[in-house]
DNA sequence: CCTGGTGCCTGGGTGC
DNA sequence: TGCACCCAGGCACCAG
């Protein structure tokens, strides 16, 4: 047993987990979880929850936690697991877990004798006695089970998912161009998952007011678009290191919170102080999330 | 294809 | 103290 860990709550988010949230429980996860095996899989039967082909972890090995924007990736590795030759000569295509918090996702691995908590969704009872706990209140979070790679049709949002970020495959040029090309108002488009992967609400605004463009904006020349590139990078670096961002409850293994919090400059300060110019911060709604920036500062 | 609008879901907050 | 709203928002889905 592992007890510095065990009934720890992962990651109680009341913020909703963006790319710096799923990644810092990621690597808080990878650890526990990698070697681990699956014994018995458990799951909400609620009509709207989004979960499929969960029976089929049961016996496979998690053989790393991996990440795409908001989503967690695990491949698996079967029962007779053997390094992936087939008979063929060519790689198995192995399983995969995905995990998404959705909103109010949580995850917190507990001894296996631990009672179903109230919202718990999903469990996967793991051969170490312990038991990885999926607990979505909302349940706008999925958990799903597909042929590693195959994300159509159960997952069609991982297919078609923008760049990460903070990798090299996230090019300004390609940005720039993405966003020249059509009329959205950018904050849409930065929300929309297909042009770069991860980025929600709350870094959403904090990129724009960063690089200065009203949320709004329709047309993003060049030299704003690589503005924007270079802000979200920015912005996501920073919040990774920080461990993400908690407003309340949200704890690390050793009982830390997500430290962004007060490095927010809008997210959750309408009707404050601008801190570049001091003029008031304002909050509307936008593509129907609410929306802060600054009126001065950033300009359509 | 692109875009905007609606529904899903429920804990927590507000106003009466 | 109780009750009826109403909001938060990622994503699926649909209509124009």
């Amino acid at each position: 047993m592992r007890p510095a860990v065990d009934q720890v709550a992962l990651a109680t988010l009341r913020t909703v987990p963006e790319l710096p949230e799923v990644e810092s429980v990621r690597r808080q996860l990878a650890p526990e979880l990698t070697g681990r095996r699956v014994v018995e899989v458990w799951w909400d039967p609620h009509p709207h929850a989004r979960i499929s082909g969960l029976e089929q972890a049961a016996g496979q090995v998690i053989r790393s936690v991996g990440r795409r924007g908001k989503f967690l990736l695990c491949p698996l590795d079967g029962p007779g697991f053997a390094g992936g030759i087939g008979a063929s000569g060519a790689r198995d295509a192995g399983l995969e877990l995905v995990l998404h918090l959705g909103m109010t996702g949580a995850l917190r691995l507990v001894d296996a004798t631990e009672p179903t908590g109230a919202h718990e969704r999903v469990g996967f009872d793991l051969d170490d006695g312990r038991r990885l706990a999926f607990n979505d209140p909302r349940r706008f979070g999925r958990a799903s089970v597909v042929v590693a790679g195959r994300y159509l049709p159960d997952i069609p949002t991982l297919a078609v998912l923008g760049p990460e970020p903070l990798s090299p495959d996230f090019d300004p040029e390609r940005f720039a161009a993405q966003l020249a090309r059509t009329r959205a108002p950018v904050k849409a488009r930065l929300l929309d998952q297909r042009l770069v992967a991860g980025v929600g609400n709350i870094y959403a605004d904090e990129s724009l007011w960063r690089a200065r463009i009203h949320p709004a904006s329709r047309r993003v020349g060049r030299s704003r678009a690589l503005a924007l590139h270079a802000a979200v990078r920015d912005v996501l670096a920073a919040a990774v290191e920080r461990e993400g961002t908690t407003f309340r409850d949200y704890q690390l293994v050793n009982g830390a919170s997500g430290r962004y919090l007060s490095e927010l400059d809008v997210y959750g300060r309408g009707g404050l102080e601008c801190r570049r110019c001091t003029a008031t911060l304002r909050r509307i709604v936008l593509a129907q999330r609410g929306t802060t920036y600054c009126p001065s500062c950033q300009r359509i």
